[in-house]
DNA sequence: TATGAAAATTATAGAAC
DNA sequence: GTTCTATAATTTTCATA
């Protein structure tokens, strides 16, 4: 991981159609050689996956909001409970009052409220507090310049 | 958008980079019409784009925050104030008592409160209130099957 | 690790149905 | 939408340094 890795990240990260030749181009390497890094990024799971971006509204999540949960047990197990929710794209464990942090995206308010019935409904759950999002300012991925 | 289009999306969430061949049959079309449905997804930007899925622990930001943010004025035009912070990977306007949600990655607390001391010197910003996640349960995309 | 080139696969566009 | 065709481009492998 030097700095020609963190910047053939963050190209790909910008745009993953682009071709190992125009990769290595950016990068000072020839397309053989961009090829390989990026191929021993994916091997070290330093590179998840590739994927597209789709634009939630279009998919029925107009609605964005972040969803503190309480408890009264421990929640490190809960984890499928959460999982089976597919309006819910994070869970989180956090530190301090609420347990578990969620963040959920339905098309509609109704269908909010649905997923935090839901949610009251799995196991040791004692309350939730939800936060709608008016506006988005933006949502991007880790930099790996810094 | 019918539901071969929604197939597609998810099969493309899991793995931007199989080929139209593997896509269409997948979804029950053949290579030249996965194609074009795609790249109609795209041309519309319901695929906003094509990127890689980085491990943040690998490139600093092992450490994973929310912060609420209080505000004694008007928020909606700081976006670049937030964006302006690298740490930052995503900043809302809520309703509620807080006015800004922010999503921070950093690889130390030690840096955490670095941003947060940053958030702080924005213009309106009366304070801040940070959860700091002990594990990650999940995060995935935005489900397009629902 | 990098390079350069060969070989295999895929993307892309178009014609006919 | 399918199938077929054809070319361009790219991925992938490999010999070599």
């Amino acid at each position: 991981m030097d700095h020609i890795d963190r910047a053939l990240l963050a190209k790909l990260q910008e745009d993953a159609t682009q071709s190992y030749a125009g990769l290595g181009q950016a990068v000072g390497l020839s397309a053989g050689a961009a090829h390989e890094r990026v191929r021993k990024l994916r091997e070290r799971g330093v590179i998840r996956r590739t994927t597209v971006e789709v634009d939630p509204a279009v998919v029925g999540g107009g609605v964005l909001a972040f969803v503190m949960v309480d408890s009264t047990s421990w929640m490190g197990d809960t984890a499928e409970d959460f999982a089976a929710l597919p309006e819910i794209v994070e869970a989180h464990i956090i530190a301090g009052s609420a347990s578990v942090l969620v963040k959920v995206r339905t098309a509609t308010t109704e269908l909010l409220q649905d997923v935090l019935r839901r949610i009251y409904a799995i196991d040791g759950v004692s309350g939730t507090q939800a936060t709608v999002v008016l506006e988005t300012f933006f949502e991007r991925p880790v930099s790996p310049q810094a």
